[in-house]
DNA sequence: ACTTGACCTTGTAGTGACTACAAGGTGTAG
DNA sequence: CTACACCTTGTAGTCACTACAAGGTCAAGT
């Protein structure tokens, strides 16, 4: 039997947070002591332990609220799990191909921007780079 | 002299959005016509351009308008966005860093979900795995 | 002239996943 | 008793938008 605080150590997951699953409806309403605080249980450190986990896999609240929900119904998540995962894994290497890309175009437009004077009017200097991109800029030199 | 509408349409940026940049100071407050529609000018493009472009680099709106900030006072913000930029490097390549982690820990779990059965207990199953983490399913298995 | 639909206005609330108060009650070590 | 950490509920804020609601304006088409 633990107090919010206890869960909170317990799964690292901050009371507030916790608050907030329970008002979103991700976790139960647990029972209440006679002051009014709430009681969890070991049941309830585990499903904490579940989404924390799911979270740091960017895992969002709403589709582990419905994994969750497969193990109300007695029904076997497992499968479900298996193609949030594929999709994770999609949407990730996506991202993954986007930053480098926003990488690769902040490098070369520093690598440009040494090469250019300060210009208080943002006109010839890199932050009219950053407002047109590199492409136009080598074709106005040429 | 432009609506809002036709601003909206020159800089790819939502109608919406460029209210909202007035709101938190972004971009000045415009002229009005009699109507009291919201009249544009050219720098107003330009501004947005800038601030469009910084966007799609994931520079914060905060971090745009300081680097604006500079032209205001007459002072060249070139120093500063290079080290903005240099920031936003860092960043980035921790962020892929942590999403190549992230999603080498999801395949693992995937690859290892295919030898479990199903299980609506979520006790022995691709489920515990993402509770537990990989590292301790093993344990359990020596 | 009227109609209609696209555009404009302001104000407000919502998104997702939290986080941070404010105001007040409870428990316990010192 | 005091002080401080913990608890409660309720609300608002973060970030960068987005999406209404309610009402006014414009102009092409009838």
């Amino acid at each position: 039997m633990f107090t919010i605080g206890d869960l909170s150590t317990k799964t690292g997951v901050s009371t507030e947070a916790i608050r907030y699953y329970e008002r979103i409806g991700l976790i139960p309403e647990p029972q209440r002591a006679d002051n009014g605080y709430r009681v969890y249980a070991e049941a309830d450190v585990e499903r904490l332990h579940f989404i924390r986990r799911a979270r740091t896999l960017d895992i969002a609240l709403d589709e582990i609220e419905e994994i969750l929900a497969f193990r109300e119904r007695n029904e076997p998540p497992c499968s479900h799990v298996m193609r949030v995962m594929e999709r994770r894994i999609e949407e990730i290497e996506h991202r993954i191909r986007d930053l480098q890309r926003m990488r690769d175009e902040i490098q070369h437009l520093h690598e440009a921007g040494k090469q250019l004077p300060e210009d208080v009017q943002m006109k010839s200097c890199v932050c009219h780079l950053i407002q047109t991109g590199i492409r136009e800029e080598v074709t106005n030199n040429g």
